[in-house]
DNA sequence: CTTGACAGTGAACAAATGTTTACTATATAA
DNA sequence: TTATATAGTAAACATTTGTTCACTGTCAAG
């Protein structure tokens, strides 16, 4: 197959965290000329998992993308090679990893929009809120994640649960944003 | 701030997906001698950001981790340095890129589990499913994403939904079991 | 005032890197 | 059969790499 040295040179970057030089990947290859690997590493730019940007190589999204199919209800055969198209995780849930943090969620006031208990949130810091964000916030100096609203009667800011049981938290002296979540993960098992 | 050169780094990295030479860095930091590089590696090295395998350099996981904080219901102030964890995503969620795929979820029969319309699942080919286990499959040539059981009285595997507006579905002819959900991820906004 | 740590410069260099050119073997298609 | 594309080898080489050594300026602590 000649996808299997893509696959060892994906394993590869996945372990170290780079790609190997030329001479390692011969190793890698079990070739015996630089040449070859030369000549693999160019089609690999032509066929766009590689690219070269002033001499160095890099990957490219390609690369690491993961196929993402559509429609599950559909009947037809969604493994086939058609119809996929890609996305890279990382990239799809941390646009600035300067600014973002991870969460461990506890409690259930949020199961109504589907965060619940042990569930990690992607915060990212700073952000001014827009009405209806799920936000991290200090209220009355009690840490929370809640959903941002504004009440246009009473011309202030407060925070909703999404679960019927918690009823709405209006500050009494302070409510202070420290973040918007941009995402949920779950794992199982 | 010294980690502001780190910040540099990081950036770079996340957008090259490698890192960048010592004369790279040279331009990056705006430094003059390549020694100056040479030190500031070093202490990243030390400081566990960096590592060095038979001379190459690579990002080590704490290079890449997010800080992932606790329990949000506790008072104490979450953001402080201490108590931190850090965890990176791909990493976290991805295990055998080789063997995983996206799939974008449509339909409501998994809410009760967390999962909604428009989230994507990561999913696992061809393993074996444990009971219990949330699992791609082909029931009767229709496909659906469901719990799998275990019916001991009938020796037979069925499908369940997390939804009790939907039956268990027992297959008639043939029930085939494509990959094991192993996350869900859900994109605010 | 001095000492030492820290942050940076500059030059020199062996080792490793990616690239080029020329050649071989094998299989496939015309 | 004859081309011709594909996959690989081998050697040679300029360029770049990471590293070492010697040096300078600055700032804070003793």
């Amino acid at each position: 197959m000649a996808n299997t040295r893509l696959e060892i040179l994906k394993k590869y970057y996945k372990k170290n965290r780079r790609l190997p030089s030329y001479s390692e990947m011969l190793k890698l290859f079990n070739l015996s000329s630089k040449n070859s690997v030369f000549k693999i590493v160019n089609k690999w730019i032509d066929e766009n998992f590689l690219k070269k940007i002033n001499g160095k190589l890099s990957p490219t999204s390609k690369f690491f993308a993961l196929p993402l199919l559509g429609n599950i209800k559909a009947g037809f055969p969604i493994l086939a090679e058609e119809n996929k198209n890609y996305l890279t995780l990382d990239d799809y849930l941390i646009e600035d990893p300067s600014t973002s943090f991870l969460l461990k969620v506890s409690g259930d006031s949020m199961t109504g929009v589907g965060i619940f208990e042990g569930d990690i949130v992607i915060v990212e810091k700073k952000k001014i809120p827009t009405i209806g964000d799920i936000v991290l916030a200090q209220i009355d100096r009690e840490w929370t994640l809640k959903i941002f609203k504004k009440d246009r009667k009473k011309h202030t800011n407060y925070l909703e649960a999404a679960n019927p049981k918690y009823p709405p938290l209006y500050p009494l002296q302070e409510l202070q944003i420290y973040g918007v979540v941009k995402a949920v993960i779950r794992k199982f098992n």
